[in-house]
DNA sequence: CTTGACACCTAGCGTTGCTAGGTATAGCGT
DNA sequence: ACGCTATACCTAGCAACGCTAGGTGTCAAG
């Protein structure tokens, strides 16, 4: 997987993981490579800076944890964030299509 | 469109255009607009720099024409920039697999 | 008592699409 | 004649963002 495929998709991604339930980066990482079956394998220094600007942006919000005495942040969507994630998948489906219909 | 979204999957859409039949760099604007009825309206400053990348890395070959009066760089794929091309689109292929799986 | 998984963080880099500016010809309307 | 639009090319520098590479610290297993 190329790196920059990514560039202005991870955030949806990230929203998408977030909306069925509240998750440590840590964990948010492991849903990913789990969903994509292994294809979005992410370094924890390209995932951990997004959480923090979509956070900044208001479309997360976080609280700490502790868990068997490690501290996780635990981020959750806001309703701000569900918005934005509605729009970014419909944004996906006409940049997939696009894509598509140029590639074909 | 986001700007970014594009990001890392231009060079595919572009050697897919020139696949079909050698172009010059304005008619490969027209042709991505045209093909992705309208989604992919890119200014000259992004399509130029990737023509002469793509041309540097020995995927494209080019020569000048002139048709009535106006000079055109015309562009068309080596072998190389069709297997690359072959290549990108099986890596697109498994890229919005992996979005969609995310997604969903 | 070291290794690996877990869990967090950030400075700086590299790539790449875009902005904004430039040059030049052809054809149209006024 | 004159301006305007479309055609057709180009590039310097900007901005965004994913990644590298380094750091801190806890816990369980061997």
């Amino acid at each position: 997987m190329r790196a920059e495929s990514l560039k202005g998709h991870l955030d949806a991604l990230v929203l998408a993981v977030l909306k069925d339930e509240p998750a440590h980066g840590y964990a948010v990482i492991e849903q990913l490579k789990l969903r994509s079956d292994g294809a979005f394998d992410l370094p924890e220094g390209t995932v951990y800076p997004v959480l923090h600007r979509l956070e900044a942006e208001g479309l997360l919000s976080s609280s700490w944890s502790t868990v068997s005495g490690r501290k996780r942040r635990v981020y959750k969507l806001t309703r701000r964030g569900q918005g934005t994630l509605a729009r970014q998948r419909d944004e996906w489906k006409s940049f997939a299509n696009a894509v598509q219909a140029v590639l074909a």
